[in-house]
DNA sequence: CTCAGCCTTCTTTTT
DNA sequence: GAAGGCTGAG
């Protein structure tokens, strides 16, 4: 049944007028069809978006076949959920995600016309990582060349897939480095390519690309498009080519595309993402309605003037005024510190004298470029004794102990998942790389390699210390297979634990104790999953914050939090600090010398600035510790001097107590 | 040849 | 704080 929205003046069941601003409506409102949004930094752009989603709704849309992307999977989750509150639980069919998440759904629907096995493993990076170390040692051994590194080789072979550029030509282009080993990083990345498809893996970026491939068949196109008679995507101006073209071909069918962005707060260049994405949309789809958001409702006019007098600098972008709403506040601060210790005392003193004032910590937020900068503030924080939580940092699922548990889980599913096998034999006592990798060539030759190896593990090929824990893991592994269906996750992990993993544990690493503890958190998160196949696709997508649904499900206290500026996209605070504004640090070296690096991270400063609602400090550290003891002399960032310069803020001189 | 443990190195941003 | 390189032991 074709239906079709008209921009009917009467707002419905509920008044979406006394929610909304005139812009804001205007987008609710609007007719079906092609809608490009641009809303600057707090102009209620995922309040636009949910009431949107409820309208569509409330007019009868089934929720099934709404698509929204976003950037987070918690994001889509929030957004879901504050729509339920509008018009009832049926939104949360809504297909809501990261464009990872909607392509894994769609994948274990189609794959197999790709030629892909049920059940397949998401590589996260550092598996993938892994692979390519196996496929670089391979050509080495072959040629005898010089070496490669995989992180080095990694780069521009994402970069390739996610910008939709041949490799040759992506590293010719922006990585002339690598240019003398052009024929070698092609052979690596064939040979990885392909070792993929053997173990039945994909990577991040396979997720992606294959949807796309599948897109390419119009008879796959028609009916998957067919499905989503809105296809929604916030943070448009952090979509790579890939990503947009993924999009276009979704909406194709329908033509009901609603995009929302700012470029102006495009900060993901290192994934391929392309502000001419946005920028370029209505060369794309020339029947798109323009929209704007500019009204700020989170920010001071002080705060404001900061973000705008530093964006100004940029050449590329859309000019656009932000009109300020909030009452004046306090010109932001200046605070020169000597060094990271003391950048923590004061951001650690002043937040407790904001709690004092009667803030609550869930107001306040450290930023910052790069995790490491937080680890100073971390022990200054734990000193004072003030809680926080950081959302940036060393994953959970990327753990050395939770991924050696996942692994046996992997196994299950995908039994010829090479990485698992590797992982969970080198893990048994006398079985080293060598050894692990000539087990798992022996088990790869039988149809169900898991099952074989159960029965008969192949004791011959190791030597006799590694004999017991091999009979034992292969009890292990008989087990968890001896069921009619693979058991419950949170089963298979509690199997796994008890039957050996627990106590090889403190021979393995250090802080036992406490891994060992987090493995019993993850056995019961795995309790809300019912499949193994949903647990392990959830894990590798969830990736950050997860840790704090497995780890602080039933802590509500207050906490400050700590976020790398990149996570802290979409969210506010009443108080702001960002540390480390030092050049080299923020903008950080590295990201000057990539083209188009310096206005990037101005965005990225322009990000970290609008975060801020009432109060914002901007702390400029003078002396670097360098690993080594080295300590080097900073300047202020470049972004400081600018925003200095047009005089919006407030020097603030920190002394030490004696 | 294979494994384990100790040492150094150097830290961007993420699905 | 983790990953890779080097060494010594088996």
């Amino acid at each position: 049944m074709k239906y079709r929205i008209t921009a009917a003046p009467d707002p419905g069941s509920f008044r979406y007028e006394e929610h909304l601003n005139e812009e804001q409506l205007a987008v609710v409102m609007a007719g079906a069809g092609v809608l490009l949004v641009i809303a600057g930094a707090g102009t209620g752009k995922t309040r636009t978006l949910i009431y949107r989603v409820a309208r569509l709704v409330e007019l009868g849309v089934p929720p099934r076949r709404i698509s929204l992307c976003t950037f987070t999977n918690k994001a889509a989750r929030e957004m879901l959920n504050r729509a339920d509150a509008l018009v009832g639980a049926r939104s949360r069919e809504v297909w809501g995600g990261t464009f990872h998440h909607l392509a894994n759904r769609l994948l274990r629907e189609w794959g197999h016309r790709l030629g892909y096995a049920e059940g397949y493993t998401i590589l996260d990076e550092e598996d993938a990582r892994d692979l390519l170390t196996v496929c670089i040692a391979e050509r080495e051994r072959a040629s005898r060349s010089m070496m490669l590194r995989a992180a080095a080789v990694a780069a521009p072979i994402s970069m390739a897939v996610n910008t939709r550029t041949p490799l040759d030509r992506l590293i010719l282009q922006r990585y002339p480095e690598l240019c003398p080993m052009l024929s070698e990083i092609l052979e690596v990345a064939r040979r990885y390519r392909q070792r993929k498809r053997e173990n039945n893996v994909m990577d991040f970026d396979d997720l992606l690309h294959n949807l796309r491939e599948l897109l390419e068949d119009d008879t796959v196109r028609a009916e998957m498009a067919e499905r989503f008679e809105h296809v929604l995507v916030d943070e448009y101006q952090d979509t790579n080519r890939l990503q947009a073209e993924i999009v276009d071909r979704l909406a194709s069918v329908h033509r009901n595309l609603m995009v929302v962005g700012d470029d102006a707060q495009s900060i993901y260049g290192f994934r391929g993402a392309e502000p001419e994405n946005i920028l370029g949309f209505s060369e794309r789809w020339t029947d798109a309605a323009l929209y704007r958001l500019t009204i700020n409702y989170r920010s001071t006019p002080q705060i404001l003037e900061v973000a705008n007098a530093c964006i100004r600098n940029n050449r590329r972008q859309v000019p656009k005024d932000l009109q300020p709403v909030c009452p004046a506040g306090e010109r932001p601060a200046l605070v020169p510190v000597r060094d990271s210790a003391m950048e923590a005392a004061f951001v650690a003193q002043r937040v407790l004298e904001k709690v004092q004032e009667g803030q609550s910590l869930d107001q306040m937020a450290v930023l910052y470029r790069a995790h490491f900068q937080s680890m100073e503030l971390q022990l200054e924080l734990t000193r004072r004794q003030i809680p926080f939580r950081v959302r940036s940092g060393i994953r959970f699922f990327e753990q050395a102990h939770i991924k050696d548990v996942l692994a046996f889980l992997r196994l299950l599913v995908n039994p010829q998942d090479e990485l698992s096998w590797v992982r969970v034999l080198n893990l048994q006592p006398g079985v080293g790389r060598g050894g692990a990798l000539k087990l798992f060539h022996h088990a790869r030759t039988a149809a169900d390699p898991v099952a074989e190896f159960a029965a008969r593990p192949p004791l011959h090929l190791v030597a006799a210390k590694a004999r017991n824990p091999l009979q034992d893991l292969a009890g292990l592994l008989g087990r968890l297979r001896a069921r009619e269906n693979p058991p419950p996750p949170s089963q298979a992990i509690a199997e796994v634990l008890a039957g050996g993993y627990r106590e090889r544990l403190p021979s393995l690493y250090e802080n036992a104790p406490a891994r060992s503890e987090e493995l019993d958190h993850l056995a019961q998160y795995a309790e809300r999953f019912e499949s193994l196949e949903a647990f392990l696709a959830e894990l590798n997508l969830l990736a950050s914050f997860a840790a704090e649904d497995v780890l602080l499900a039933r802590q509500p206290e207050e906490r400050l939090t700590l976020s790398t500026v990149h996570q802290a996209k979409g969210l506010e605070w009443q108080t702001v600090f960002v540390i480390g504004l030092s050049e080299s640090l923020f903008p950080h070296a590295r990201s000057l010398q990539e083209p188009g690096g310096e206005e990037e991270e101005r965005r990225l400063f322009y990000v970290a600035a609008t975060r801020a609602a009432r109060e914002l400090y901007l702390v400029v550290p003078q002396v670097a510790d360098r690993p080594g003891g080295r300590r080097t002399l900073l300047r202020p960032s470049r972004f400081v001097d600018e925003v200095q310069r047009a005089g919006c803020l407030e020097r603030w001189s920190v002394e030490e107590a004696p």
